[in-house]
DNA sequence: ACGCATTAAATGCTTGTGCATTGAATGCAT
DNA sequence: ATGCATTCAATGCACAAGCATTTAATGCGT
């Protein structure tokens, strides 16, 4: 691969991603009063759920998938929290750690806001050449 | 194309544009003391001084290829002049208008990351099967 | 049991970003 | 020429992100 074919391939990832990005901002925020990255810890609370036992996650946890620093997610979650959508909860075992668990609300925000994303994700991705 | 592989495309493309910006990021700022923005905009500068008569460019015209708004590229600018990489002038046919042009140092400055940039981006691209 | 390095998460601080607004210059219609 | 909408770039403001630090809890070695 020439150094060209590996820039002009890093240009059209950035501006695709950038284009997706920019799109679901948009329409997660005005529609149903999400970031981007709320959405996506909301999707990964609602995804894990059958995984974890009682749908607990440590912070941790989330940081995988979410590409946020420790910092920010931390403050993504007090977001969230303060939002009504998640609950913190010291965990047992290991009283560093915080539980994070998803509310009602939290549950309906996300699945309200699930067919939005999917849409814009496919508008985007679906038969495209690179999709 | 199923919302599950469209879905998958989309952690894909995020995680590989994670990636790559985070490396980029550390790269070119320990080693030249660039953020990513910064040298994409002296990239494009550089770029376009064939195309353009006297290697200057209007504000607006930077604004395609670097996907920030218009205020943070404005700033942007200002950074970049500050720092004694580009200048900005006043153009005289439009007076709202104005011209940005590379100093020696932001040519210089350019020329010594440029490798930096092509390291990671290659580490990243080649040879990879969305490459 | 005690000290010490380590880990989890929160917080202070600085910086970059976007939105909305502003200020200035332009162009067009009347 | 005058008024008015439009465009370019800069700026006020609010907010989110990262880095470094802090606080608290763990675990390990002696």
């Amino acid at each position: 691969m020439t150094d060209h074919e590996v820039l002009s391939t890093w240009r059209e990832l950035s501006a695709r991603h950038a284009a997706i990005v920019s799109d679901l901002e948009r329409e997660l925020q005005e529609r149903h009063e999400l970031g981007v990255s709320e959405f996506e810890v909301l999707d990964r609370l609602v995804d894990g759920v059958c995984l974890s036992a009682d749908g607990k996650f440590r912070v941790q946890e989330l940081a995988a998938g979410v590409h946020l620093s420790q910092s920010a997610l931390s403050r993504l979650i007090a977001r969230l929290e303060k939002a009504g959508f998640v609950l913190r909860s010291m965990c047992a075992d290991d009283r560093r750690g915080v539980f994070v668990t998803l509310t009602d609300a939290g549950r309906v925000r996300h699945s309200e806001a699930l067919p939005t994303q999917r849409r814009v994700l496919r508008a985007h991705l679906a038969a495209t050449p690179q999709g």
